[in-house]
DNA sequence: GGCGTCTTTGACAGAACCCTGACGCCCGGG
DNA sequence: CCCGGGCGTCAGGGTTCTGTCAAAGACGCC
């Protein structure tokens, strides 16, 4: 199910759009301002953010600054202001869309599903949505593993976990990006997070966890995927 | 270079699109109707395509799902119908924007600007910058080192020695410059740092530690990397 | 409210790493 | 010839980092 996180402090505007939304099977989150925003982005992990510009505790631009430091997430602006300006400084700060107020319901859900759907997975290009090992597999778009023609069953942060390392495939991901891009940008210390769940994942998939051979440690830096 | 494909009919709007585009240095690709546009955007694979909907040949919404049949290439829908349906049924055939005519030039480059920026490829988007010697080569965005097939375990003081003297290959570095890029702001004598890391990374990496090629010693001076 | 799953913490042993001091070599100068 | 400075090498010990386990908290579901 597609995930929204609706940013707006007008409460009529807010509930129009929890309403639709959620009569078209989105899952909701609301948030009131810039902070709250921040930090259900990064608690929620939402599909797509519609957020309003006009937020009564920081301007909305350095909210999306504050997303796109860490968050590819797509970002739908809603603004009563039509000036040109506006709309470039947004979109220029990393917005993907730019809807003036009033808007039609219709054109914004279209515009919604636009977003999404061109975030989804690179779908049928060359890009390997499945990764392989000797000793598993990797579907991303499906995010399924298998091993041993069996799947396994992972929890939703080892998937997450996963997913950010595979996507690195053979390169070094830091401890830091690592805990910005699983537990949210306000982390960035706790490592002792990585080095459970980095065991969990070699327990589950590792043929012999003790010896890694997929999941390797580069001591003081990171760890890497190795396929 | 970016390359935009501008399909439109209206010689008069081409024309400032091209100027516009030309000025921020796009490549561009004309088309004046839409089987044109179809064959430009399979031979030339523009990074972006501007496409007016009102086309002499075919319908508009017809060359977008044409397109779609085989590429993700981010679609820009110009249109004089302001129609609600309109927007809803071009977004919904896989355009990523539409905006309505007439528009400010400033926005649609914005907008332009914004669809090939998310369609830019994941993951931070740093290219592999691999720098090749005989002996070994090293790739700076993995963080990895490969020597004769086999990788190269480095620490992070290591890998950090490494960097710095990579990044200014052919060019003398002094020994307080390394060792304040290393070490912090606050070193500069501490020269017995330098000629252990450096021992370790000649016997790590040159065929002959003792009678090193690419790591130079510049007596009284600092030292250099030559590939 | 009870239960199972998942996440967060804390503690600890073992491993990896970094600093340090000692020593020998080379070379130019006294 | 002797001496001193700069450099390369080596190994020990303190420090930090990692793997592992267990248990407490948080959460959703029935």
């Amino acid at each position: 199910m597609t995930r929204v996180l609706v940013v707006d402090d007008e409460p009529q505007i807010t509930r129009a759009l929890v309403i639709n939304l959620k009569a078209r099977k989105y899952e909701v989150d609301t948030a009131p301002d810039g902070a709250t925003a921040l930090q259900l982005a990064a608690a929620r992990h939402p599909d797509v953010i519609v957020l309003d510009l006009g937020l009564p505790d920081m301007d909305g631009v350095e909210v999306i600054r504050g997303l796109r430091g860490w968050t590819r997430v797509p970002i739908l602006v809603l603004s009563a202001r039509h000036s040109s300006d506006e709309k470039v400084e947004a979109l220029d700060a990393g917005a993907d869309d730019y809807v003036t107020k009033p808007f039609g319901m219709d054109e914004l859900l279209a515009r919604l599903r636009a977003a999404v759907r061109r975030a989804e997975p690179t779908g049928g290009g060359e890009d390997d949505v499945i990764v392989t090992t000797e000793d598993f597999t990797v579907d991303l778009a499906a995010k399924k593993v298998n091993r041993a023609g069996r799947d396994v069953r992972l929890t939703p942060t080892e998937w997450h976990f996963l997913e950010v390392l595979v996507r690195n495939a053979g390169r070094l991901v830091s401890q830091k990006q690592l805990l910005r891009e699983v537990w949210g940008p306000s982390y960035g210390t706790e490592t002792n997070y990585l080095r459970v769940y980095m065991a969990q994942l070699r327990r589950k998939l590792e043929a012999d966890p003790s010896h890694p051979r997929h999941f390797v440690t580069e001591p003081g830096m990171g760890y890497r995927f190795e396929r």
